[in-house]
DNA sequence: TATATTAATTAAAGCGCTTTAAACTTTTGG
DNA sequence: CCAAAAGTTTAAAGCGCTTTAATTAATATA
């Protein structure tokens, strides 16, 4: 099972083996063919600890994502899993809950583990505590934060301008001549991921010269389907709004579900708009009006920006925005 | 920052760190504390590689998904997280996309990884080559099937019993009236997780003493949302079943958007009915009539399994069917 | 006080690989 | 035919940890 097993059998050194095993240059033909029919013959694969040990290097990056459940992350990883792939490197995936807690215990880890980099989807909080991120600068180990928030001025990321894409939502939506616009946002009012949506909101409004209620914006426990839909029906049965958004586009779905069972129709009473673009907003009945985020983009780069880290390669910017698109769909019309 | 640096500014052993740091008893509480405020200094995190190699255990299980955008495979994903934390084992999860060559590609390098087990969702497709769980066997890796299919005679594996969810569930149609009841499944017929739905499906129409036509069975590219539309569409459009059923909750939601475009309401004019009941189908529209797949208990049962393979614990049953549910919503109503 | 126990510590080997530098072989060219 | 060059091969150290067995120190027993 080892390098000293096929050198004995080939009476060649172990360092000849490995030169063959990794398919390097200076060894002759019969000695690699020799060896390489007796690797076959006993199904050697070679030992990748060992090899990261000796190498002091991996192969491997880590993929922290905050929700398996909610399919935009699965795209997200489908795509990072494809670039890590091409560029010979494995993915060590996981899921973190949107937990602090667990966020840490997992980048705590994946620096035991001495991934080669890290792609992080930060939880949608606020962190009181960057105690990790801080030991991972210091460590060096190379860090990109992706897809959707960020902690510290000083971070890497690759995100969608959502400031952007929120604001031409509602710019479109004001345009239509929606007023009562509700924005539903997760709890943590101060973190990136919501602070800018509702500053491109707000700028909406204020270009638009209409004044807007802070009650339209209203927070939800999760970015989940089923929080939305428990939000969105207590605030449909107090008053109903000209217009529902929310921060991605499961949370919308929910929304159109409690629309549904208190029977109002969307988009005749009620507009209904997400964020995301995920393949099941075509699917949904009526298909949704959402704000694309170019998921595949952020992937590429973000995989980019850790692969010059890693090749201590120069950062042309380690802070990006990657600019959303406004996808109209029948879940919005015209105000009545 | 490794053991060494500690031991030296400590000046005890390398193997007293070793113990400190695995909080192992044999050292003295003085000795220890000074240790272990060293190592809290540099902000020494152990190096997992290096003991996986000295232990020749890795505490990494290999998880091969097939496809991260059906939110199945995402709750499949997060129970088995879970479990895995809990019995502190990290999770090193690879997605295969249905493709064999990927999958014998996955888990190449999870052997290479020395990972102690491994829980593969195996691909739909039955295959002709098995060359790589035949190693993995005879290198005796600890691997169990998990959700969805399976090989060969020999497999360990944990899935729902489909033949019976498939068959409560025509059961069901029949009885209520319907007799056109087409089923959607993918293109490898003779894979379990077809022949196992086929079975069910004609044996429910064999106990109610009806005749069916082999047309019914339609087969499809792949399990995804977007196959199942195009071939609802078609089939729909040349001649309206009374029913359709898919192997999964994404394909049927995929035919309810055919039918929606063909303005073919459901369930009046056609039921339509899926399988797993993913949290999504409460929130289509309507909610969909589904077989619900027991999937944390196939995650508890699969991980129990496999951690018994890992311990040399006996195994009480190798091949193991989770009754399923049928769940009845909306989606299907009697046959007008 | 000498001896038997028990506790604490560590030297050294080993896990399976890579890599460097040196040694050995063969080929080339004058 | 010999020296230089090019091609092969390998001994040995090292990656950072665990573990065994032996050593040393501290404590208890008689």
């Amino acid at each position: 099972m080892s390098l000293k097993i096929i050198a004995e059998k080939a009476q060649v050194s172990e360092a000849t083996v490995s030169l063959v095993m990794n398919n390097r240059p200076g060894v002759n033909a019969l000695t690699r063919e020799k060896v390489l029919a007796i690797a076959a013959e006993i199904g050697y694969v070679p030992n990748s600890i060992a090899r990261s040990l000796a190498m002091n290097k991996s192969n491997i990056i880590g993929l922290v994502i905050t929700d398996v459940e909610n399919p935009f992350y699965g795209s997200f990883t489908k795509y990072v899993n494809d670039i890590a792939k091409d560029n010979n490197y494995s993915l060590f995936i996981s899921i973190s809950y949107h937990d602090e807690n667990i966020e840490s215990e997992i980048l705590n880890t994946l620096i035991a583990q001495r991934v080669d980099g890290i792609i992080v989807t930060p939880s949608h909080k606020v962190r009181s505590n960057v105690d990790i991120f801080d030991q991972i600068d210091r460590k060096k180990i190379p860090c990109v934060l992706a897809t959707s928030n960020y902690m510290r001025e000083s971070d890497k990321f690759v995100m969608t301008d959502y400031a952007e894409g929120s604001y031409r939502l509602t710019n479109y939506l004001l345009s239509i001549g929606h007023r009562r616009i509700v924005h539903i946002i997760t709890s943590d009012k101060d973190s990136p991921i919501n602070s800018l949506r509702t500053e491109g909101y707000r700028r909406a409004f204020e270009e638009n010269g209409i004044k807007f209620d802070d009650d339209l914006i209203v927070t939800c426990n999760g970015a989940s389907m089923n929080y939305a839909y428990l939000v969105a029906k207590k605030l449909m049965q107090s008053k109903l709004p000209d217009a529902i958004i929310t921060i991605n586009d499961v949370m919308a779905i929910g929304v159109e579900k409690a629309a549904k069972e208190l029977k109002i129709r969307i988009p005749e009473e009620l507009s209904v708009a997400g964020y995301d673009d995920i393949l099941l907003s075509t699917f949904t009945e009526p298909p949704l009006t959402t704000v694309r985020q170019n998921i595949e983009e952020i992937a590429i780069q973000s995989m980019e920006m850790l692969f010059n880290l890693i090749d201590k390669k120069p950062v042309a910017q380690e802070q990006i925005f990657i600019p959303p698109e406004l996808i109209l769909r029948s879940s919005t019309m015209v105000k009545s």
